[in-house]
DNA sequence: GTCACTGCAAATGCTTTGCATCTAG
DNA sequence: CTAGATGCAAAGCATTTGCAGTGAC
């Protein structure tokens, strides 16, 4: 996601631009790649100490709706945005939680008529689950 | 999901083979393919009223503990569980929840080594979200 | 007879909502 | 000025947990 671009974007819907929709931006820009809403309220709360929580879950949504990120399925019971909408997969550690991105040229995944089955495609998404290198050292110290 | 087999790999884990999970072992065989919990509960009860709700997502915990079952992101608050683990993709309707099954011979999606990151791949899942034909129709009529 | 399983009720934790107050444009 | 935005507290929901009673093997 690019600052002004976004904030461009939320003019061009009718949404003002305040001071807390601009501050979850810039965390946005400036933060995680995959951030949770609590990590970006928590975040944003170090420049902006009363923003609420229901406020950053809002302007998220609506980031989201606006298509300027995306959700994310981390498998933790909480959803991950992602920052970036280019099409690429992610490989999510179930046991900490850590998501990492798995970018190529070419992903051979592209639907054809007869497999759509009638629907009207609006995202693709391509996880990998499994266990990062860190946490697969934990386990096997624990054995 | 085929039953005996699922019976036979609950006996070899050590578990008992209780009524409750034979029961949500027959409602995911015959029932549909992408349930939720509360959906498989609903089907158990018709034939097992007392069973409990608890029960249920214990039962199917397990049984995706042990491979037999998977979890699906519906992206509607709920988990669904896939009764098929064979590698498939998934077209999902962001409006009404219904789940599809999209098959093909071979999926470009396969990580090679670098690629990885040093993670240990333990699943590999593709979905495409969109509406499905009923819910494009819905929309258009309320335009 | 034992140890795992069941089921209830209560707790948890993320997310959403209702609503009075405030503010960007 | 005013529609939209904020933030609080309360509600909503899917899921999990503690625990006493129960039953598979």
């Amino acid at each position: 996601m690019e600052e002004d671009r976004a904030l461009d974007v939320l003019r061009e819907n009718g949404y003002k631009r305040t001071p807390q929709r601009r501050a979850v931006i810039r965390a946005l820009v400036e933060g995680e790649k995959h951030p949770s809403v609590d990590s970006v309220y928590q975040q944003v709360k170090k420049e902006m100490p009363d923003i609420s929580l229901t406020t950053v879950y809002k302007a998220m949504a609506e980031l989201a709706s606006l298509g300027l990120i995306k959700s994310l399925d981390a498998r933790n019971g909480r959803v991950h945005y992602d920052t970036n909408v280019a099409i690429h997969g992610h490989l999510v550690c179930l046991n900490c939680g850590r998501i990492e991105d798995v970018f190529r040229d070419r992903w051979g995944v592209e639907l054809i008529p007869e497999e759509t089955k009638g629907f009207k495609i609006l995202a693709q998404e391509i996880y990998y689950y499994g266990l990062c290198p860190q946490c697969q050292k934990a386990d096997k110290t624990e054995e």
